[in-house]
DNA sequence: CTCGAAACGAAACGTTGTGTTGCGTAATCC
DNA sequence: GGATTACGCAACACAACGTTTCGTTTCGAG
């Protein structure tokens, strides 16, 4: 029934990609409120036909640059628990990481309460229940005790991240070392390990 | 030097509050993003030039509403870190239950690129401060050992609290009770305690 | 190779919302 | 009582969203 081959001229995919790019660089640069459609268009020499055709409002043309850049990531496994959760963690750092190009404007587009239902849908909800097989299994192994709420693990671990990047922005860098030494710590301590 | 003393007529005080209420339950309903200026002045009954005549922008009247409606707190002091960390947490989490009417619109707002600045500087800076004094406060009484990165701490518990209430919101509620028990076992595993 | 369908850039348009200005009136301080 | 400022009201300019129309171009199918 559903016709799976359109018929007349496809969408041209290398614009739909460089629409995507610039909106995320706008994005990050003077957030969502003061994204510009026509100016997307003018920077790429295209009209804005082009892009309403592909997404119909504004936090829809959001949202898709925002996940377009984000990657749901492979499922960690290396068999240890903290192990695991920490390359969790990691990969939403490295994801709003590789989307930064001027400030963190794409970070709190996220947060928008028109683009935030979208974001939940396509990507929120799929990394929580990610984190949730991977606390599951490691109950399944004996390493964590099983009286711990593990949506609140997974909060806690995912908040930290949004709030340092975005509270603590100005702050001297660290390095991913330390960052790294430092998820594992926090982990550690969410997981009722000592030290 | 500076004018203490206005000269002409007063800015309504009343009207001011009334401003500041309508603007928040209609952030919390419907987004910063579908806030209407011209809305609130007609569900008041006022010009739009007595909002302009007090606030210059859209970002800085939603700021005021915003703040309007949170308190800075006392600075917790029971002696026990872990008693003063936990009403701390709970602190924010009264600020965003007590200024929500229909959503969480409102706590989505803070979170715009231009409000969020204005929320910052007025609020969180100093309630991060007030934080690390609690924590300064434990390791001067020895109840907190001294390597712990205190802006961690912090920012783990406040974003716990922004990603539970933003992202959970929709699963069933939990009592005050059961929430205080969660943020007291999160403070003593932030802060080294066993159990 | 030709036909149909749909994408493309360009331009014009209606609508809505921000923020400003000017007016006559009302309130407050000196 | 006079200067000063707030108030509601109306009109305004401006910007941006999203739509429509047009002529042109590109693709798939037969």
């Amino acid at each position: 029934m559903t016709q799976d081959t359109p018929k007349g001229r496809p969408l041209d995919a290398e614009l739909t990609a460089r629409v995507l790019a610039a909106v995320r660089a706008d994005l990050d640069e003077f957030g969502f409120m003061n994204l510009r459609i026509e100016k997307i268009a003018a920077d790429l020499g295209c009209g804005k036909t082009a892009i309403y055709r592909r997404w119909p409002t504004k936090p829809a043309l959001a949202a898709a640059a925002i996940l377009d850049g984000f990657a749901l990531g492979e499922m960690p496994d290396t068999g240890d628990l903290v192990d695991d959760l920490v390359a969790h963690a990691w990969q939403n750092v490295d994801n709003v990481r590789g989307s930064r190009t001027h400030g963190n404007g794409l970070l709190l587009a996220m947060f928008d309460m028109d683009v935030m239902p979208l974001i939940s849908e396509a990507f929120m909800q799929k990394r929580h229940a990610m984190g949730r097989a991977i606390l599951a299994r490691g109950v399944d192994r004996g390493e964590l005790r099983s009286d711990l709420d593990h949506d609140v693990i997974l909060d806690t671990l995912a908040g930290f991240t949004l709030f340092t990047l975005t509270q603590r922005a100005d702050d001297p860098p660290r390095s991913d070392a330390e960052m790294l030494r430092t998820y594992r710590s926090l982990v550690r301590a969410l997981v009722g390990r000592s030290t």
